[in-house]
DNA sequence: TCTGGGGTCCTAGGACCC
DNA sequence: TCTGGGGTCCTAGGACCC
C-alpha cells in the first residue's frame, strides 16, 4: 500500500523570524496580517498564554504588553524565500511531491520510507534551514493530514512524526469532525445533524447518507478516510483561474483620486503576476468595500466587471479598463475600506480565440515595456517595492491615506543586500 | 482608533438553444 | 383541456483552506 507524507512547518512565519533573531527563542512571538490587522502566526509560547488564531491585534494589546510578546508585521519576501529552501530539501528526498501551500507539502513515499526516515528528514530540514516541521504519514491526503495533526498536538510523545497504522481508529475517536481537513464549522453542523460528531463516526458513516447531505465533496472525504485516494497529488500546479489584488486602507478613504491611486497599484501587482505565469486576462473585475465592522455607518460594496474582446496582460491597458470600472461604481459620501481588482478568464498564449475584428487586430508592440520593467523591478527592487512605477500609482515617499500599515517588519535577511543580517564579533 | 489576502471547488438557478 | 424536454454555459454565492 503506497503512502503519503504531509510535511508542515511549525508556526511557519514565527519560525522564520526566529531563524535570524535568536532573541526571539523561548519568548512569545506573533506575526500580523497585512495592514497589521490580525494575528496570523503564533509561537508556542503565544498560544500558551491564550492568544487566539486570527485575533484582531487591538484586542490583544493588554496580553501583549503583560507578557512582552514580540510582534512583527508580515514579511512575505522572507517567508517565500525560506519556503523555497525547505521545499528544495524535500524535493531531493522523493520522486513525486506537491507543494500544497507556503508551509506544507505532500510527498509520495517509496518503499521503506517510514517514521524512522521521516525523523531523519525532519532533523535535516531543521539543521539546514532552522525551520522545525512535523510529518504525518497515511494512505491518503486526509489520513496524512490527520496524522500530521496528531504529530503536532503530541510533539513530546511523537517527536513531531506520526504514521497512521492500526491505532488509527482509536485516534479518530478523539477527534471532532471539524478537526478534519475540509470540514469547517458549517459541514460539522450538518454532520452533527446526522448524529456524527467524531472523525471515527464519520469514517464509519453510510456513504449514501453522506453523499445526500454533503454532496460529492463529503463522499470524497469519506472515501479518503477509509484509505481510498480521491484527492490526487498535483505535481504541477494547474494554471491559475484568476489573480486578485486588494488591500485594506491604513485609514478610511473617501476621494476618488485616492481610490484610483490605490487601484493602480493593485492592477500593477496583479498584471505583473499574470505576466509571470505567462497568461492573459479575458476579464477584469473591480470592487469597492466600506468598513462592515462599523455598523453605524452607511455601507456600500459594489462591483463591476467587463469581458474583453482580446486577452491582455499589459499594465497600462488594464489600468485604463479598471479605472473606468471604478468610476462607474464610485459614489461619493462613503468611507471606503478597500478597493480591489480581479483579473479573470486567464488563458495561455495561443489558447485563446482571436476576436473577429472589423477594425483590425491589435498589433503586438515591438518593444514590450512591461517585461522590461518587470525585469528591472525583479533585479533591483522587490515585489512590494518596485523601483519603476507609473505616475498613476502615486509617490511612495509622499505616502497617502490608502497605504497600508506595516510598521514592525523584520529585514529581508535573505533577499536584499541592504538588509543582510549583521554578525557582531 | 484598530478587525488580512488570495485562492479552490461545488451547486443552484437563469438564459438560451434545439 | 392544454401549457415538452433535455442539454450547455454562465454567474453568484457558499464553503473551505492556508
Amino acid at each position: 500500500m503506497s503512502r503519503l507524507a504531509l510535511v508542515d512547518c511549525n508556526n511557519f512565519f514565527c519560525s522564520c523570524e526566529r531563524v535570524f533573531d535568536p532573541s526571539l527563542i523561548g519568548v512569545p512571538v506573533v506575526v500580523l496580517s497585512n495592514n497589521d490587522g490580525c494575528i496570523i502566526s503564533r509561537s508556542e509560547e503565544a498560544k500558551v498564554i491564550g492568544i487566539p488564531m486570527g485575533a484582531p491585534l487591538h484586542e490583544q494589546k493588554e496580553v501583549i504588553r503583560k507578557h512582552g510578546v514580540r510582534v512583527f508585521s508580515s514579511n512575505y519576501t522572507l517567508y517565500g524565500d525560506m519556503s523555497a529552501r525547505v521545499m528544495s530539501i524535500l524535493r531531493d528526498e522523493v520522486g513525486v511531491m506537491e507543494v500544497y501551500s507556503i508551509d506544507e507539502a505532500f510527498l509520495e513515499l517509496g518503499e521503506g520510507f517510514g517514521a524512522e526516515e521521516a525523523r531523519r528528514l525532519r532533523a535535516k530540514v531543521l539543521r539546514w534551514t532552522g525551520i522545525p516541521v512535523c510529518i504525518g504519514i497515511g494512505e491518503t491526503k486526509m489520513l496524512a493530514k490527520l496524522a500530521n495533526r496528531h504529530a503536532k498536538k503530541n510533539r513530546e510523545k511523537t517527536g513531531g512524526v506520526f504514521e497512521m497504522k492500526e491505532e488509527a481508529e482509536e485516534l479518530m475517536a478523539g477527534v471532532a469532525c471539524d478537526g478534519l481537513w475540509g470540514v469547517g464549522k458549517n459541514l460539522a453542523r450538518r454532520l452533527a445533524g446526522l448524529g456524527i460528531t467524531t472523525a471515527l463516526e464519520f469514517k464509519k458513516a453510510d456513504p449514501v447518507k453522506i453523499r445526500k447531505s454533503l454532496g460529492v465533496v463529503g463522499e470524497r472525504m469519506l472515501r479518503e478516510m477509509n484509505g481510498t485516494r480521491c484527492l490526487e497529488l498535483e505535481e504541477m500546479p494547474p494554471d491559475r483561474k484568476g489573480v486578485m489584488a486588494s488591500r485594506s486602507f491604513g485609514a478610511p478613504v473617501e476621494a476618488l483620486e485616492d481610490l484610483e491611486e490605490a487601484l493602480a497599484n493593485h492592477v500593477a501587482r496583479a498584471s505583473e503576476k499574470v505576466r509571470r505565469f505567462n497568461l492573459w486576462a479575458m476579464r477584469v473585475d473591480v470592487f469597492l468595500q466600506t468598513n462592515y465592522f462599523r455598523k453605524g455607518e452607511p455601507q456600500y460594496c459594489p462591483g463591476a466587471g467587463v469581458n474583453l474582446d482580446q486577452p491582455t496582460n499589459g499594465t497600462g491597458e488594464l489600468m485604463g479598463i479598471a479605472g473606468k470600472l471604478l468610476t462607474r461604481i464610485y459614489r461619493s459620501g462613503y468611507k471606503y475600506k478597500k478597493v480591489g481588482v480581479m483579473l479573470g478568464g486567464l488563458v495561455g498564449s495561443g489558447a485563446y480565440q482571436p476576436v473577429l475584428a472589423f477594425e483590425g487586430v491589435r498589433e503586438e508592440p515591438r518593444v514590450d515595456i512591461d517585461k522590461i520593467v518587470d525585469g528591472i523591478n525583479r533585479r533591483l527592487g522587490d515585489r512590494k517595492n518596485p523601483v519603476i512605477t507609473r505616475g498613476s500609482m502615486g509617490n511612495r515617499r509622499l505616502g497617502g491615506a490608502w497605504r497600508m500599515r506595516s510598521g514592525r517588519k523584520s529585514p529581508s535577511y535573505t533577499t536584499s543586500w541592504r538588509e543582510l543580517a549583521v554578525v557582531r564579533g
